[in-house]
DNA sequence: GACTCTGTTGGT
DNA sequence: ACCAACAGAGT
């Protein structure tokens, strides 16, 4: 039943939504002059497409007809990003999307930081605030048999972590929680800890500095980003 | 039960 | 010195 095609499946957005957490974070849109701020990512995400199909269709319509299946040269709106992406109408997506994820973890690095009063923060300048870095070539999920592809890593992220949930709850199962990712064979003792190695594999990152955009993949090295960032200006 | 933090190790 | 990954303890 598996799917033997190298390139995987195509997954399906819309349904991976229902599993995001709603917080009380808003979201801004940063794409050209928009200021739109929504509070709910799956709309966030919606309303970005939008921005992208728009563009994408002025595009159609201004170039040479006759050039499908050849790399597109893309320009993100995206304020302070400016990026150049040569490839496909895919690879455009992922790299947009991709600022939806990292306005998401801006605010919650932004929380953080209010919420831990007093404590030095970044001080960097905001140049690279939006500065995306370098993707993988795709977001497939190397799950055994799983092979799923997506183009945004907020719904990539979060199904990745569901293949975690085939383990049973509790911070000691018997047997342990083995990592089916391709080519590793890790056991730990909790679908827990398999939650913090998988983002080993998927490179997923869980906060964003908000002053400097740096992506971290725990809260400590988050902390320790902005005791160094505070340091480092202070000598 | 579900994270979250902290200290250690090992690689560059 | 820096960072990723991990184990065990703590909340």
């Amino acid at each position: 039943m598996a799917s033997s095609k190298k390139s995987g499946k195509k997954a399906d957005g819309d349904k991976q939504s229902s599993t995001l957490q709603e917080c009380d974070y808003v979201y801004a849109c940063e794409w050209g002059e928009c200021e739109e701020e929504i509070g709910d990512m799956a709309l966030f995400v919606k309303h970005i497409a939008q921005h992208v199909n728009e563009y994408v269709s002025s595009l159609q319509s201004s170039n040479q007809p006759g050039q499908t299946g050849q790399a597109t040269c893309f320009s993100c709106n995206w304020r302070e990003c400016e990026s150049q992406i040569l490839g496909n109408y895919c690879d455009f997506n992922r790299h947009v999307y991709f600022h939806a994820f990292h306005v998401r973890l801006k605010c919650l690095g932004k929380a953080l930081l209010t919420s831990s009063c007093g404590t030095e923060a970044c001080s960097l300048d905001g140049q690279s605030r939006n500065w995306i870095p370098e993707l993988p070539e795709n977001l497939i999920c190397g799950w055994k048999d799983c092979e799923l592809i997506y183009d945004n890593p907020v719904f990539f992220y979060s199904h990745v972590n569901q293949h975690c949930d085939e383990y049973k709850e509790g911070n000691n199962v018997v047997g342990g929680a083995r990592c089916k990712w391709t080519g590793c064979d890790t056991l730990v003792r909790s679908k827990y800890k398999l939650k913090e190695h998988i983002r080993s594999h998927s490179q997923e990152k869980v906060v964003a500095c908000p002053t400097c955009g740096g992506l971290f993949a725990n809260r400590t090295k988050f902390i320790d980003h902005q005791k160094r960032q505070a340091d480092t200006a202070s000598k």
